[in-house]
DNA sequence: GTCTATAGTGCGATAGAC
DNA sequence: GTCTATCGCACTATAGAC
């Protein structure tokens, strides 16, 4: 979290109007926190900036020296969350070979990720309709990537003879859904006593039992 | 559409201040429609009613007359689809003994309808967490409710020797996020193309793999 | 760097004409 | 049964004090 606020305060910090980087990071640190937990609760266009004033202790003036209006506070947000879950995501399936394990590793990659960031991924999945053109459009692509991740991992299963699976992009939309009920549902799940090992390891079991079945040997 | 119009005006004929029913259930469906169209774009809170008032053709004293404030036309939606699906859905699995009929037969229905009332499934789904506290814990229950349903079936079947599932809440829990994946992203289903026949057989086809299949027999 | 005060906009709801 | 006009309130955004 430390992390991506410096970073986001170096990239923008020419409509940032704070200098001193220790404050900065601070409280962009704190409004992002902020923002989200408002959000999640009552939608990021019903959170007004009041709200946002008492929840991180900042006043309207305060807060407005971090992002010039209400749209590009979401569109930082947004931005910085894609960067993280792609560059993560890539980098844990990139050196794999072996298309199973591959799979496993994206399910588990995606299942971990989305727990240590569940206000991000739930406020992305909420709020993604009601962006303008052109964040609408990215909040898409985002999901079309993921998407393909899977897709492509089920291909090349597919060209190896190791996955016996038909439709290999109805596949991978299912699998993105069950993934994405994990980060929706958090609560229910956490009620439930549910830990993200076992989600995982029931996801994947659920999957393999479909494509992993040679129906050649039935 | 007509039938459940004409059913809510007849409940609400104390709130509504309409006496003439061909009229009174003409504008209530129009209201509704004008509503999820409107909400499932910008959101419920977001739409103010001077939208709604230019998507209906009515003015704003008009609406007054179908409702006494926003929260209760949000409410007289949210009760008649809860009961319509209910409704539906029990009387489509109750005659039914066989555990792996039932399960079929109760896949195919919920997404059957979902398909016809795509537009309230997803307004359902996107604003619960909005609601005041008792539409709220409705929301909840009526998510819980359809959800158990696919336990019982699984228990019986677990019971019956049919059907070898470990975790049934969990299996359930799946089952369930495939079925609001199709209403949820419905747009990218009709872009490629997939039928909600396709949709359901799949989802059969998946689920069944996994708990059909005998590990003793392995 | 952060504050308070306020301008300007748009909301939900109602009253009263037709 | 439906309309227009209007009220009071809450919002975003900004200007200027400290």
């Amino acid at each position: 979290m430390e992390d991506i606020c410096s970073d986001i305060f170096q990239e923008n910090r020419s409509s940032i109007k704070i200098k001193k980087k220790r404050i900065g990071v601070k409280n962009l640190s704190n409004i992002f926190e902020a923002t989200l937990k408002l959000s999640n609760k009552k939608g990021f266009k019903t959170m007004s900036l009041r709200d946002l004033c008492k929840e991180t202790g900042l006043s309207m003036g305060a807060l407005y020296s971090y992002f010039k209006n209400k749209d590009e506070l979401l569109n930082i947000i947004q931005q910085k969350g894609r960067l993280m879950v792609e560059k993560v995501l890539r980098e844990n399936i990139e050196d794999i070979n072996d298309s199973k394990k591959k799979l496993e590793t994206a399910i588990y990659s995606h299942l971990y990720l989305s727990e240590i960031m569940q206000p991000w991924f739930f406020f992305s999945y909420m709020e993604t309709r009601h962006f303008h053109k052109d964040e609408h459009k990215k909040g898409i692509e985002s999901e079309l990537y993921t998407e393909q991740i899977f897709i492509d991992i089920l291909e090349q299963g597919k060209k190896e003879n190791i996955f016996f699976v038909e439709n290999t992009v109805l596949t991978a939309s299912v699998i993105k859904a069950m993934l994405q009920d994990w980060y929706l549902k958090h609560g229910k799940y956490i009620r439930r006593k549910i830990k993200v090992e076992e989600y995982a390891s029931f996801i994947v079991k659920l999957i393999l039992a479909y494509i992993a079945a040679n129906p050649l040997n039935k």
